[in-house]
DNA sequence: GATAAATATATGGATATCCGTATATTCGTT
DNA sequence: AACGAATATACGGATATCCATATATTTATC
C-alpha cells in the first residue's frame, strides 16, 4: 500500500511534478519527449522517471530506442484525482512546458497496437 | 501564487501530512492535540507546523496558552480539495491518529466566539 | 560487427532536510 | 514578581536529496 507520505514525496521535486502532470495529461511520453518540454538533461530526466517508477507511481515500455513512461494504472484511485486536480488548476504553470512539446519537431511516432 | 511544487514539498513529511489532514478534518487542532494524536514531542510538532505556517498553508491564533492551526482559507481551492480526497481515502492510515485525538484527556475547551 | 541514438546508472560533491536537546518566550495563576 | 504550562526557536549533527559528469547499456542502421 502506497501511503500519502510516499505520493507527495514523490511529487515533491519541481521535475517530477510537471513530468508526472504532463505525462497524465498527454497518456503516455518518452523521455525525449520530457528533455524537450522540461528543457533539461537527459541523466537528470531519466533519474527522476526511474524514481517514479520505482515508487509504483510510473510504469514504462520500451519501443525500438525509445521508452514510454505512463501512470501506473494499478495505482489507488485517489493518487489519479490528485493529479487531475492538480493540473487542471496550474495550466497556466505548465503552459511553457506543454507548449514545447507541442512545437517539439522530430517526435518520436508512437507504432499502432495493430494494422 | 503557491505552486504545485511548493506544495507537495509541504506535504513531503509524515508528520505534516498527518497533521494537516487532521486539521482539515477537525477544522482546528493546537499543538498538543497534535502531539497526542501523532504520539510525538512539542519542539518536533512545533517545528512542522512553523513550516506549513511559513509556506501558507496554515493560519495561527492565540487563545490563552494554547495556539490554534488551521488552513488558511485563503488557499487555492486545488488544495483543499487534494486535502478532502487523500483525506477520504486514507481514512485508515489515519485511524489511529484520530482515535488517539478522540480519547485525549484534558483536551483544551474553546472559546465561543460570543454567548 | 561497427557506429550512432536513446536511455540508464554510477560516482562524488553540494545542499537541504530532519531530528533531539537545550533554551527562550508567552500567558495564566498565585 | 515568581512559577508552571504551552509553545517557539536555536544549534549541531546525521541523513537524505539533488545535481553534473562520466560511463554503461540497448537498439537500429549501415
Amino acid at each position: 500500500m502506497i501511503t500519502p507520505t510516499e505520493v507527495f514525496k514523490s511529487l515533491a521535486d519541481e521535475t517530477r511534478v510537471r513530468a508526472i502532470l504532463l505525462i497524465a495529461g498527454q497518456g503516455e511520453l518518452c523521455v525525449c519527449e520530457l528533455m524537450c518540454a522540461l528543457d533539461d538533461g537527459q541523466p537528470k530526466i531519466s533519474r527522476h522517471l526511474a524514481q517514479l517508477r520505482s515508487n509504483g507511481l510510473l510504469l514504462d515500455r520500451r519501443q525500438g530506442q525509445w521508452v514510454y513512461y505512463r501512470l501506473n494504472p494499478e495505482l489507488p484511485a485517489w493518487i489519479g484525482e490528485i493529479l487531475q486536480v492538480t493540473a487542471k488548476a496550474n495550466t497556466d504553470w505548465l503552459k511553457d512546458n506543454a507548449a514545447r512539446l507541442q512545437n517539439m519537431d522530430g517526435r518520436p511516432v508512437r507504432e499502432r497496437a495493430c494494422c
